[in-house]
DNA sequence: TCTGGGGTCCTAGGACCC
DNA sequence: TCTGGGGTCCTAGGACCC
């Protein structure tokens, strides 16, 4: 989908539609960035990820909307429910971006401009589509004709195509990458596709194998029963400005601790691994991980693990100026647990989940994250 | 000059097992 | 205690994507 954030905002409220539009990651515009820019906007030369006070003296009259990710995942699924419908293998690739194996289909424009109709028809929003005999090629053919647009790369018109594009274009080249590749006499997409396996090896290791096959082979999706699962949930918080007050920062882990418990609990998993990342006003940023024998769901000992971590590396209320928790080592959660104890919190975590799924997402919450301005973190 | 927040994959060294 | 060789898991950090 082509500015999916802004554009289902610009669908939502007409006022919106023909005008510079960001979608912001926090409620207000200060302290924030950009997470997706409407065409008007882009047109202005106002990119995702530029702090929002830039884009305003770019624009002063922008419009701005702090990102409701609900909706935004609500028009995901519908998307990709209607897509699935179409009976291809799919894979969901990320909220705005999906990839269909539409195998030897001879009319592959027709199916698009289908798809692309549809999606206008219902959702009020773009979408282009690129075909490709893999992910990699067809995921450039869709930036290429950016928005609504349509293109496919096969044998007759690849070389033709990718020898005027850049190759830091493609999926996976960045800037790093890209500066390696210069060094070695690489700037377009056909000089990156022209070059034996044994060369990208030779220069990009492991990366230069997966790059190769991942441009020449022809690939399949495969239908798989189970959805994989995640590798890993976290949150994370920058505060306005650093802080060491003990009962403020343990409110934050409880807090951050508790938002990746839920989504835990939401998807029956339990984590292993907990991961504490900090930034150090004085030293930058610092990340450590445990991995623990039980596997948990409960915000209050992810929060307690979180906390461990912290003071075995010596840090004790260190200044801190953000803060994430973030789990992995994912497992289905399978059985109920055992012991009576952890049976009754069990119990009690699931009534909590369903009164915030009945009542709103804060209707009801440990007392120690109480913070009266979300905004500033102030508690 | 990183500004925020949510992710994935890869590397390389250490601990530990047989 | 060191000699050899094979393997897994854990951890820190880099690069990249949206």
């Amino acid at each position: 989908m082509d500015a999916f954030f802004a554009s289902i905002e610009q669908a939502i409220n007409p006022r919106l539609k023909g005008k510079p539009l960001i979608v912001g990651s926090r409620n207000s515009p200060r302290f924030t960035v950009v997470c997706a820019a409407s065409y008007e906007a882009k047109a202005l030369g106002i990119t995702s990820g530029m702090r929002s006070q830039d884009a305003f003296r770019i624009c002063p009259n922008l419009s701005f909307v702090p990102a409701q990710q609900d909706r935004y995942i609500w028009t995901s699924r519908q998307i990709f429910t209607f897509l699935k419908g179409l009976g291809y293998p799919i894979q969901y690739c990320s909220i705005d971006e999906f990839t269909l194996d539409i195998g030897d289909t001879q009319n592959c424009h027709k199916l698009s401009s289908g798809i692309q109709e549809k999606i206008t028809q219902d959702f009020g929003i773009t979408a282009s589509i690129g075909i490709g005999k893999n992910y990699l090629l067809a995921k450039l053919a869709s930036k290429l004709k950016k928005p609504a647009g349509f293109l496919e790369i096969n044998e007759e018109n690849l070389e033709d195509i990718l020898k005027g594009v850049p190759a830091k274009k493609i999926c996976g080249v960045g800037e790093a990458t890209n500066l390696l590749l210069e060094n070695l006499g690489i700037n377009t997409c056909l000089d990156l596709y022209q070059k034996d396996v044994l060369f990208l090896k030779e220069y990009l290791g492991q990366y230069g194998i997966n790059l190769y096959f991942g441009l020449h082979t022809k690939e399949e999706i495969s239908i798989s029963e189970h959805e994989d699962l995640p590798k890993s949930i976290g949150h994370s918080y920058t505060l306005s400005k650093p802080n060491q007050n003990p009962g403020f920062i343990s409110a934050w882990f409880r807090l951050l601790s508790e938002k990746v418990a839920e989504r835990l609990r939401a998807q029956d998993l339990l984590a292993k691994t907990v991961h504490l990342w900090l930034e150090l006003p004085e030293f930058g940023h610092f990340s450590r991980q445990k991995s623990f024998s039980n596997a948990t769901d409960d915000g209050a000992l992810i929060a307690t693990r979180a906390m461990e971590i912290m003071a075995k590396n010596g840090l004790i209320w260190p200044n801190i100026r953000a803060i994430g928790v973030t789990c992995s080592g994912l497992i289905l959660k399978e059985y109920e647990p055992l012991f009576l104890e952890d049976k009754k919190r069990n119990n009690l975590l699931k009534a909590v989940d369903r009164i915030n799924q009945r009542f709103g997402e804060e209707a009801i919450f440990p007392a120690v994250i109480k913070l009266t301005n979300p905004t500033t973190g102030t508690l």
